[in-house]
DNA sequence: TCCTTTCGTTTACAAATGTAATTTATACTT
DNA sequence: AAGTATAAATTACATTTGTAAACGAAAGGA
């Protein structure tokens, strides 16, 4: 089993990691200064996560003269991926299609991403089924999602 | 104006509402009876987040005779969407476009889906920037990336 | 009517989370 | 060296979440 994906990261974790891996590692007093900036936070409050994060192992701490620095040990990408799958994986995979075109139509997206992910799906067409079929039964829910199918 | 955000729903109580909008409501029997086949709940836990949900005001509950009957109040779709929304927001705005490729690549989507997809990626595109800048500091990041310095 | 089955409700309780003050260890200043 | 500023660690505490047993009310069978 891969140790990425057992890490768990909350909502307010996430922010903190974030200011860490944008500056690709950091010192408290950095991450202290723009949280407090950015969300408001207390110092302790960011200390606080941090600490979490430590303990979590998804930062790692190094003493510099009375600095302390923290630096991720965990990938940005993967920890996305992660939580996104995450998420998905607890919905309805029949209903992931329409989800995912409202959340795309809700999100900014450059040029080279708008060109990649359709690059993605023309690949993916290539094998895709005519149907997704739901999941949030145990047996699949064939019957009574036909009858929700009109929108 | 609309309540249907206000409503946070735990990844438990996301499964004991799948079954609920798949069955287009549904006696606690057969929720009980479903969650604990497809997740090995007790019913004891099932009653916990029916009742944690009513209270929250995703269900409502009539009693029909001996059996009660749950129903959603929220849509599934408004539901899904807000969840992925709020997932969306706590992620770095510039790395969105890989996370949804790696998103795309992992979920399974019928030909409409894809269809669909492209349809709306080639709508964006007629507006879309050339680049996305990341939000994850106050200020943004493009400058202060590289910004080491200070203390 | 009395008992048992069956629900929903109440209570329980530990772990995680959000939020922060207080304490302790330590480096810097005088 | 003593005092002060500062940073991490410890402590705090209410909520939420996961998980479930126990309790009370109601309905159906005997």
């Amino acid at each position: 089993m891969n140790t990425t994906d057992e890490i768990e990261i909350s909502q307010s974790e996430w922010e903190t990691m974030r200011v860490i891996w944008t500056l690709n590692g950091a010192s408290s007093k950095q991450i202290i200064a723009i949280l407090a900036e950015k969300l408001g936070w207390k110092a302790s409050t960011t200390k606080t996560y941090l600490g979490r994060l430590v303990k979590k192992g998804a930062l790692s701490t190094t003493k510099n003269g009375r600095e302390y620095v923290y630096q991720p040990l965990i990938e940005e990408q993967v920890a996305m991926n992660n939580a996104t799958s995450g998420l998905f994986d607890h919905l309805c995979q029949h209903k992931v299609g329409p989800t995912l075109t409202t959340l795309i139509n809700n999100v900014e997206l450059s040029q080279s991403d708008i060109e990649e992910l359709i690059n993605e799906l023309n690949q993916k067409a290539k094998t895709a089924p005519e149907m997704v079929k739901c999941n949030c039964l145990p047996d699949g829910c064939d019957e009574n999602c036909e009858m929700e199918e009109m929108k």
